[in-house]
DNA sequence: CGTCTATTTGAATGTACTCAAAAGCGGTGG
DNA sequence: CCACCGCTTTTGAGTACATTCAAATAGACG
């Protein structure tokens, strides 16, 4: 499937668009691919385009003074990517997005978003859908965070987004959990040993 | 001051209003009155209103299936409280709210707010910055929460909020942090028999 | 004043971390 | 194609952080 198609019946899901407006708003996008390592995005610089993922995953993570790293979300295949308050109001980022694999992605700069927003409605609905599902699974992140026992986060997580088992290696699991990469290794250990943990 | 005075301030903080437009916008607001401990919405209800605080402090919090509370947000005069999401898609809120001290506020429905909306283009200026603020905050908490120890985040929280400490209390703060009333006590006390704490 | 809830204190326990080291795996160059 | 290097994952011992349970004390409210 081509990535305009994609995105397209992606598009889809949320709101219709016709023949024309499909045109329109695939005119917006440019399309960029960047090597598994690579840097998207860096702290201090202002993220110019919000990224539409085609193929790959993108790693959107904060580091502290100390160095500490922790990863706010892991982005794949038709997902978006980019750090939001930094591309709307124009400001310096404080997040690093990094390439996990090998990625392709469709991208809109703000200037285009606001043209496209214009001239299609549809658009604007749908972005609005997304941001209120981002805002509501981020409350639910929170209250997982203050509840849950790392055995409780690493379960729901992996419910949640099966993917990411998988695809995601364990280091960069433990540093979206909080806990180190020895623990969540004793976890999953503890939980391949125990029968009938799903329940 | 008056209520009107103090929302009307407010607003200017972020956007400028002519005075047909102020009257235009405290039209649509209704004025109510909550005891301490009244419940202002309860799960599963649709929350109808955004509440402007003129005077006191709510809690936003979730309770899970044990009967384990959460606390996502505390909010005190000039902030806005309420489910965003069961406002913005009239489905049930998984929240309850309830004030924590006698409580006056200014309160806007959906279909006002939307009349607003297309009278006073300023106003959906002001609750998009709200909206973007509100979403940094929720990453910047997210960052914290599975970064840093509990004294951390105690430290954090009344630094940012300094009223909290004072104001609001300690069971409630141990549940906004996710720890145990007994080991916030601790951390309390250590802080206070700690010299130099403060760096 | 009495009752109810919030806060403090302490002991025992469990959860998660640090430090250290070994084992596994993937990519690179010869 | 294999050997090596660097990074990830696993394993273990000792420690620190945070919880549970219990009980005493302090505060708030009618």
């Amino acid at each position: 499937m081509k990535g305009s198609d994609k995105i397209i019946a992606y598009v889809n899901q949320f709101v219709h668009l016709n023949q024309e407006e499909e045109l329109e708003f695939l005119s917006k996008l440019s399309f960029s691919t960047f090597k598994k390592g690579q840097f998207i995005l860096r702290k201090g610089e202002i993220n110019k385009y919000q990224n539409f993922i085609l193929k790959g995953c993108l790693k959107t993570s904060h580091i502290d003074e100390n160095g500490k790293e922790r990863v706010l979300t892991f982005s794949i295949e038709n997902w978006w990517s980019g750090d939001l308050y930094s591309f709307l109001s124009e400001k310096p980022t404080q997040y690093f997005i990094q390439a996990l694999e090998d990625t392709e992605v469709l991208r809109i700069t703000k200037p285009n978003l606001e043209m496209v927003y214009s001239k299609i409605p549809q658009i604007n609905i749908m972005f609005r859908i997304l941001l209120e599902r981002a805002y509501i699974a981020q409350q639910e992140r929170i209250i997982g965070n203050i509840s849950e026992s790392a055995e409780e986060k690493y379960l729901k997580l992996i419910k949640k987004y099966p993917a990411f088992e998988q695809r995601i290696p364990l280091k960069q699991l433990a540093l979206y959990l909080g806990i180190t990469p020895q623990f969540l290794s004793m976890v999953r250990n503890k939980i391949a040993h125990t029968p009938n943990f799903f329940k």
